[in-house]
DNA sequence: GTAGGGATAATG
DNA sequence: CATTATCCCTAC
């Protein structure tokens, strides 16, 4: 990566961490969280990292997980609830910049105020007395507080008058100012260059930071429109400037910023990348790819597709999570919300994985097993598994992935009859376009028995979804897949296993693994239906291993849940599960998006609408943090404080270990210290880089 | 702060 | 019980 594509990369990384907070001030949390996902996922991008670099990335994921904090089936790292993480994030911030004690005091205890309340109004009251018993401190102005919270712990009262006054909104408001006490975020290099071009309107831009920005750094961003913007035209909405004058406010800025590279290196690359998409026509002004993009980031992530850089940065929105180097996502996958389970198999040397991806594009589900050994070959067989919204019926089609993508054109419709609870399978050849489907799957594994679980939703707003859901269950002597519908009641609780079903095989490709653990608490009753695909896709024997697999469901209404087993720190969220089954299995969570990555955002809050349906409808699939905050909380409740659990293993997802790869190649092997600075890892030490490298090294992923 | 090596957790 | 990624401890 040259030394261009870091600065340009910074220069964008600047304008989304600007925007986002401008969004959030605002009170736009949906735009928020889309751009949050989009930093999220720059992250482990080569970016010319200046010392404010991380502290952006640290508030971001600060505000992301606030934004988050109302949501408990969500969690950004393992257990944690997002608050819980937000507190973590909080004390990272509290080492690395001087925040006075009482100043820090006061956040916690918002933080964990807010958290408990949150708990209670959802009726989580265990994990509220352990949040007032851990977090909030009996401080003397707190007392009242406390008291009255744990009473209404006490009598699981989940609603009070007290409770009503509180505002989440305010709340975030609050934290938000927290932040901008603490940190004003500088006005991003392009926006000033566009000022001074004279491109850029005074009102278009933000308000509060800019002339701190500016301050902070102890530059005169005055503006002083320059030759060059008299050259500046807007044409049809897009602004364009010439060579000239974005070379000579290049200039200007470039000294201030330091910025040492010559514009037209800074120029080739920009053309460069802008051929390679074929979309720019040469020319001798920049369509600005380079400042349109920047200063209307919205538009780039939610809509048409951005160019240059930031193309690239939608695509990983999703946070991969993976704790195998090599499972790292094609590019291909980069671009689609990925989640990722894996096992590993005692027998073979490499693990099996399963990845289930949504498709930006289509709001399919894509279930790809993959083998970890060789990291070119991929698997090439997949699984689209799609819901039709007009009727219910899920369809399931193997693809074959050429190099072209083309996809297969068998697919397997599987209808489950509501009335009947049968399930109905009819093969269908179809051509190549594809029609949306309003419809949601959710995916759950039982933790009972390993099975998956599949529930087509109707995004309606109807709060009854579909009762019938289909149970997907490998058979590991045979590499057969078993589906069963099941009818459930809103009773139910627990997984039945009661049918055991048939099973069908179809031609091998796919066998779900068992394995995924997670608590689960649903059940239905059911009836199974076998199918078997009439199709085949042809896949390789040896790709098949399957793996993991992960569940998810989730909550009737907007779910959102995540896999996650493992993203931490992403600023994503995921739901939990904990269901993964291997060693390495993770999830992933897309979120927010990119990175915050870890930085946040991610997916909470997205609100585009196809996009973040998706979204959630993945973390829907992931696992419940419910469950498991109720098997935390009886854990510790059972272990007490000493803790017999030594530890929990945390995994590593694939953007912490784009992160250390990054930072190994930017500060070298054995600079732990400051490779866990230079990126927003949280809760790992510069030990746990060691080891995870080593780990890497290992496996050859490096 | 880092390197090594042992211990542990999670999984087949 | 064997494996293996991750965590923990200790020496330097």
């Amino acid at each position: 990566m040259s030394e261009d594509e870091r600065i340009i990369n910074r220069w964008f990384f600047d304008v989304c961490v600007f925007k986002a907070l401008e969004s959030f001030r605002n009170g736009d949390y949906t735009f928020f969280a889309k751009i949050t996902n989009v930093v999220e996922s720059m992250v482990a991008l080569p970016m010319d990292g200046r010392g404010d670099t991380v502290l952006k990335l640290r508030c971001m994921q600060f505000l992301s997980r606030v934004n988050n904090g109302d949501k408990l089936d969500l969690t950004f790292e393992e257990p944690k609830t997002p608050l819980e993480s937000a507190l973590a994030v909080l004390e990272s911030l509290c080492r690395e910049l001087d925040v006075p004690q009482r100043e820090q005091q006061r956040v916690h205890n918002a933080i964990a105020e807010m958290l408990i309340v949150v708990c209670i109004r959802s009726g989580e009251f265990e994990k509220a007395e352990e949040i007032l018993h851990r977090h909030f401190s009996a401080a003397a102005d707190t007392a009242g507080k406390k008291k009255l919270l744990a009473s209404l712990i006490q009598r699981r009262r989940s609603s009070h008058s007290v409770l009503q006054l509180i505002s989440y909104s305010d709340f975030k408001q609050d934290m938000l100012e927290f932040i901008e006490r603490l940190y004003r975020v500088p006005e991003p290099f392009l926006t000033q260059m566009l000022k001074r071009s004279g491109h850029l309107r005074p009102s278009a831009e933000p308000t509060t930071s800019s002339s701190s920005s500016s301050s902070r750094k102890g530059r005169s961003s005055t503006q002083k429109p320059s030759a060059a913007a008299a050259a500046a035209e807007h044409h049809g909405g897009v602004w364009c400037v010439s060579l000239q004058s974005v070379r000579q406010v290049y200039g200007e800025l470039s000294e201030e910023c330091g910025v040492s590279v010559p514009f037209s290196r800074l120029l080739e690359e920009v053309e460069l990348e802008a051929q390679q998409q074929s979309q720019e026509p040469p020319g001798d002004e920049l369509n600005l790819a380079l400042s349109e993009t920047p200063m209307e980031p919205v538009e780039s992530v939610s809509g048409r597709e951005p160019r240059v850089t930031l193309r690239r940065y939608t695509g990983m929105t999703i946070s991969r999570l993976v704790t195998e180097g090599d499972s790292q996502p094609s590019e291909d996958d980069s671009q689609d919300n990925i989640t990722q389970i894996s096992g590993c198999s005692p027998l073979q040397k490499s693990p099996q994985r399963l990845v289930i991806r949504s498709d930006p594009e289509s709001d399919d589900l894509e279930v790809q097993p993959v083998r970890r050994k060789s990291t070119d070959k991929q698997c090439d067989n997949r699984l689209i598994i799609r819901s039709d919204p007009e009727s219910d019926d899920l369809e399931v089609q193997p693809v074959r992935r050429k190099s072209t993508d083309k996809q297969c054109v068998n697919r397997l419709v599987i209808h489950s009859d509501p009335e009947s609870d049968d399930l109905e399978v009819q093969p269908v050849r179809r051509k190549s376009t594809d029609k949306q489907c309003d419809n949601r799957l959710i995916i759950r594994s039982d933790p009972e028995s390993d099975d998956l679980e599949v529930q087509p939703v109707r995004r309606k707003s109807t709060d009854k979804q579909c009762v019938n859901r289909l149970i997907i269950r490998s058979d590991p002597e045979s590499d057969d897949l078993e589906v069963k519908t099941v009818r459930q009641s809103s009773t139910d609780k627990q997984c039945d296993n009661s049918s055991s079903g048939e099973s069908r095989s179809t031609p091998a490709r796919h066998s779900v693994p068992p394995s995924v653990r997670r608590s689960g608490k649903k059940t239905h009753n059911s009836r199974r239906v076998v199918v078997s695909s009439d199709e085949e896709c042809e896949d390789p024997p040896s790709d098949r291993q399957t793996a993991g697999q992960e569940p998810h469901h989730s909550s009737v209404n907007d779910p959102e849940c995540v896999l996650e087993r493992a993203a931490p720190q992403s600023s994503t969220p995921a739901r939990h599960s904990r269901a993964t089954r291997s060693n390495h299995s993770e999830s992933e969570v897309h979120s927010t998006r990119p990175q915050v990555r870890s930085s946040p955002a991610d997916s909470r809050s997205s609100s585009s609408g196809k996009r973040r349906a998706k979204r959630a409808r993945w973390q829907d699939a992931s696992g419940i943090q419910e469950d498991w905050s109720d098997e935390e909380s009886l854990f510790s409740a059972a272990s007490g404080p000493s803790r017999k659990k030594k530890y929990t293993k945390k995994l590593w997802t694939v953007q912490e270990s784009d992160w250390l790869k990054e930072g190994v190649r930017r500060f070298g092997v054995g600079r732990w210290e400051p490779i866990r600075s230079a990126f927003p890892f949280t809760g790992r030490t510069a030990c746990n880089l060691k080891d995870r490298w080593r780990t890497m090294v290992k496996l050859k992923m490096v």
